[in-house]
DNA sequence: ACAAAAGTGTTGAGAGTACACCCATGC
DNA sequence: GCATGGGTGTACTCTCAACACTTTTGT
């Protein structure tokens, strides 16, 4: 059985990047130049080579419209309808990126007439599949912070326990308690101090960072014993 | 830009079927019969025609090797290393099923000289990746099997308190607490009685079946509040 | 002094965990 | 009547959730 006898699926990989700006989530997308689905917004994404893994065409999208290295990256899922791309049998590999915000250098892509950042809650029209996608990435995204420490990801590497809760409420979309936040954050070890303060309005605020050895997953509460 | 621009990768599905067996936490696995991996073990998969969506393509692998349709399916990741198959580039959507133990029946496929359960604790030498594959489906059932009600696709439609027990005790690997079982999961509210019993040696057993319009996702307890 | 944001404890409720004996049936 | 598996309750600990005031700085 040799491997040419198969008429082949083409690969893709999308990447939906996330990002905190402007006290939002937002997501880079870019426009469509091409049809189908020409003016349509659609995430980063691209055909794998035969000679790159996924994960390194991932992060090769990534680096093209970002310019980031050495980020967050998982991932999500595979979506394979035989008709999400009305030009032929498109098997995509979605992947998600967590960058944090000072680092943001959008490019045009070569096949895009624009690129920008949008807020995840409110879309423009998405080409393909892409509104599922994004979708599901936002629920992972979502999922994830409850129980990892995922969250740091989207943060400079200092920060305010402040800028911290914000983040988190941010994402997940709700507020919460500030005194059960730090608590809690606290007693997980996740963070340490750095020693600096932050100022600006109002009292100075204790700066802290990520600590690379902590043990961020926790274990989930069990439907049954 | 035209799809017939590039050279494509194969696609294919590996389904990881898992069942309860003999006391033990079984996998149907092939034995291949040419080369490359000639002798060792795989999971069942094959190609993805282009006409059929992923998920098609490994139900249709999951019935060819076993028979069975409408059974717990679920996508579990997508594996894309360059050098993972050596005829030359393959991607894999590995997908895993979960069979309750009476449905089987196992069938010779057309590339495999034999067909047959193995202890997901004790497997032979395996072909490609499908250690890693099957490595991860087994940290993925676990997981899920905390948090869901995955369980009961391992069962029959009706079970007794003890064999509920008795599948999760082997699907994680540890002793529970009968008493403890029995209050979390009758407090969780997804099984009913039939109002039967299963009579054997000792006392007869209620019998219980799980109840298709429970809600059987419990909220991960959060790392952060 | 006042505006602004940082920081700090307690209490009540619910869930998890550990643990040992009686019950109903078949033989 | 005895062997076999089915079935039951309590006490302690820990985590979660709700809730308001004081502290430190800049202007």
């Amino acid at each position: 059985m040799a491997l040419s006898d198969y008429e082949r699926p083409s690969v893709t990989t999308d990447v939906v990047i996330f990002t905190l700006q402007d006290e939002d989530l937002q997501v880079l997308l870019i426009r469509r130049k091409h049809p189908p689905f020409e003016g349509m917004w659609a995430t980063p994404g691209g055909f794998v080579n035969v000679d790159e893994s996924l994960e390194e065409a991932a992060l090769r999208e990534l680096e093209e419209e970002t310019g980031v290295r050495d980020v967050y990256l998982e991932q999500l899922y595979t979506f394979g309808a035989v008709d999400r791309d009305p030009r032929g049998r498109v098997i995509t590999v979605a992947y998600f990126a967590l960058i944090p915000a000072p680092d943001i250098d959008p490019r045009a892509g070569s096949d895009a007439a624009e690129t920008r950042w949008w807020s995840i809650y409110d879309l423009p029209p998405l080409a393909f599949d892409h509104d599922a996608i994004l979708s599901y990435a936002l629920e992972r995204l979502r999922y994830k912070l409850e129980y990892s420490a995922v969250g740091f990801e989207l943060l400079p590497e200092t920060f305010t326990l402040s800028e911290l809760q914000a983040a988190y409420e941010i994402v997940l979309g709700e507020a919460l308690d500030k005194r059960n936040f730090r608590r809690k954050i606290l007693r997980a070890d996740v963070i340490e101090e750095t020693g600096d303060y932050r100022t600006g309005e109002g009292r100075p605020a204790r700066l802290y960072r990520f600590r690379d050895d902590a043990v961020a997953e926790v274990k989930a509460r069990r439907l049954f014993p």
